[in-house]
DNA sequence: CCAGGTGTACCGTCCGGACGGTACAGTTCC
DNA sequence: GGAACTGTACCGTCCGGACGGTACACCTGG
């Protein structure tokens, strides 16, 4: 489909050189296909970047779908594995991706809208044993993702996997999770 | 200082209306300067950017050195509380600062490049007692802003203090901290 | 069988407007 | 007296989007 070839086209766009680039005559010489052809599959730039956007959520979205089996905590260790997956990937443009299609969702604030929408199931799951420990974990690999974006390598592939490990862990076992009286503790 | 006052402005802009809102013009009539003014100061609209970027890292960079106590771990204590009190407070655009900024710098790549600097600073500092630990807690609260930066109210001030806690507790007691023989694992 | 029609996918040019940046002659305030 | 502006007028470029074609596969009715 000539669709998903200019939705690559304009992430790489993005990733290498900034949203600056991402002009419809670049991406349209870059897809192999002339401007009217892609304002064909996309009639405005915003429709282009909206579709990115989705793309990128729904592509997650699968990913831990894949790797959940449903037990207690599987989703939260299905994000760890999705995550790491692309973190640790071989092509760093994988990684890079995300931060390039959240840098042009944010050309204008309703684009991120669907943004907003994803973050907040990702994070608001509860359907694990121990909720504190599994929102921690999940912040963790998000974290680690948006270093990654703009520090590549910052963590090398060993590192990567003592981190993935203890996070592994860390579910597996919280420790005391006790809570220490609530609100009450000011 | 009229400077900050259009640092100001620009912020205020990209974190209401993103990066397209950025106009020299835009930024100058916020500041209530003219256009000229602004120029005065910036040359270009790059070296704005630039400034606002620098402002970031050096705002962050100043608030941890001011909450650290020079201790082991202490370093990795700071950052978790100068992250909380920027994400819990009162005023959201203050978490979405960053969000803002950060999408600026992407409109080039080049424009990153500080933060890229900053990021592997931040992440590579290894003067803790146990160094996945701490590495995991500032990813983790970094997860925490980005995450606060698109999907505002994510987790209510309770929620975020239990977060608060746990990172802290982790920190001064990372359970189990043994390697399972390292690579060798698979 | 085939003229005529229809929808899909795509091409290439053109235009209006916005925006970054320049230039420069004043003005205000320390 | 000069640094820190104001205000206006202007330029060149770039970019989004409109629009009028084109090629072609696939029907459809006489």
């Amino acid at each position: 489909m000539k669709r998903d070839l200019l939705l690559d086209a304009a992430e790489q766009l993005l990733a290498e050189q900034g949203t600056t680039a991402l002009t419809l005559a670049a991406v349209a010489t870059r897809a192999g296909v002339s401007k009217g052809g892609l304002l064909y599959h996309f009639p405005t730039k915003d429709a282009l970047v909206k579709a990115l956007v989705q793309r990128l959520i729904d592509e997650f979205d699968a990913a831990v779908d894949e790797r959940a089996d449903g037990s207690p905590g599987g989703y939260t260790r299905a994000y760890v594995d999705a995550t790491f997956d692309i973190v640790t990937d071989r092509d760093p443009h994988r990684a890079r991706r995300r931060w390039a299609v959240v840098a042009a969702a944010a050309t204008a604030s309703a684009l991120a809208d669907p943004l907003r929408e994803a973050t907040r199931r990702w994070h608001r799951r509860d359907d694990d044993t121990d909720v504190v420990t599994a929102r921690i974990v999940r912040l963790a690999v998000d974290g680690l993702w948006e270093a990654t974006d703009y520090a590549p390598l910052l963590f090398d592939a060993e590192e990567c996997e003592q981190l993935r490990r203890r996070l592994v862990r860390l579910l597996e076992d919280p420790g005391d999770t006790s809570e220490v009286a609530g609100t009450a503790a000011t």
